[in-house]
DNA sequence: CGCCAGCTAGAGCGATCTATCTAGATTATG
DNA sequence: CATAATCTAGATAGATCGCTCTAGCTGGCG
């Protein structure tokens, strides 16, 4: 067996959610993809459907967080090299999946902000947490820490909003072309080299 | 009378799909908010739920592209001021609206991406006018054709992505700080004054 | 073995969804 | 005024929604 009847519900959720959003996504459909009974479902979630998308929502968001640690880590103290790593490593997300997998979370949060208070707040503790994550590594990077908070808010604002439009017109182009502004604009708030 | 029956339907959709999303809004719903009667939804909009949404994507994309323009105008020859005065319309359309007017597109726009390709396409539609608007600003306040397309697409992604921020975190912070950096990265593109 | 958790299994409830259909009201036009 | 086109009105169908409920299965432990 692969991993338990609860983690697979929350990945199974997480994914049919970005492709198709909260509301357009039945229980029915996420036990048939999760591959787990009925009865599973209101065991281990038994808030119902809000609460199994408030935890996949945050699943997902650590997923990421840890994916961005990686990415970071790897390119090491070339920060504007990963956060373009990042926004490529979304291109091919996207197509190799057809244009599915975009952002796991901003799908859900646009349409529950309003609706949902619970899964708002799951929504917007993951993107704070993603924000504290490239905020540190600007940081890091000999940017002073007020002005790293602000740059990572730009940073994944930009980042969202670029997944929104290549996703919407099936071409990666907006989030190429973000990538390349966005990445001149941090070179040129870094301390000079050397 | 203030409005024909079928524009109040597009107009109230609009309302409703940017708050709750596509799948998240009824019919019934649609036609409750607009005081429309049930039998003139499928008069006007025989294609059903998708040929409303279709229509009211287009209709609100339309609307917002006046807009666009009419901030344009106002701010004359000064386009990264008319470029910060749209993030902070935004800010006060949030704050006003308690945090349910952001994009009347990517809300729908991320929902059906993978799901409606008539819908995907009516969304994808709009932002390319929006896209073009902003580019022809850019190119006759001197920037080259070329990299005015490359920043409109950068602008429009980085507003997108702003809203949902502000939105989830109900803090116009994320809005007010993008603006701020896609104005300075603006102001370095613009040849040199004078 | 007996016992008790933890988990699986699915029938079924009321509500709501989109969509269809027919009939009546209203408006424009000859 | 008569007639046709347009629009309103709502009952209803059939499917699906989230959710509850009970019964049975499974495995660890005395």
């Amino acid at each position: 067996m692969a991993k338990d009847t609860r983690t697979r519900l929350l990945e199974a959720s997480a994914q049919l959610f970005r492709e198709q959003g909260y509301s357009g996504t039945g229980l029915k459909q996420i036990t048939a993809a999760g591959g787990a009974p009925w009865g599973s479902l209101y065991h281990f979630f038994p808030g119902g459907k809000e609460h199994l998308g408030a935890e996949a929502v945050a699943h997902s968001g650590a997923r990421y967080l840890k994916l961005f640690d990686r990415v970071f880590a790897q390119a090491d103290a070339e920060v504007v090299r990963s956060v373009r790593d990042f926004f490529h490593l979304s291109v091919d997300a996207l197509e190799r999946s057809g244009w599915g997998d975009g952002c796991p979370i901003a799908t859900v949060a646009l349409e529950v902000a309003s609706t949902s208070e619970p899964l708002r707040h799951a929504c917007a503790e993951v993107f704070a947490a993603w924000e504290a994550s490239i905020a540190r590594r600007l940081a890091s990077a000999g940017i002073a820490e007020d002005r790293a908070a602000e740059l990572a808010v730009y940073v994944l604002a930009a980042f969202e909003g670029a997944i929104v439009l290549s996703r919407t017109a099936h071409d990666t182009r907006p989030l190429r072309v973000t990538a390349d502004v966005v990445a001149a604009t941090l070179t040129a708030e870094l301390p000079a080299q050397r």
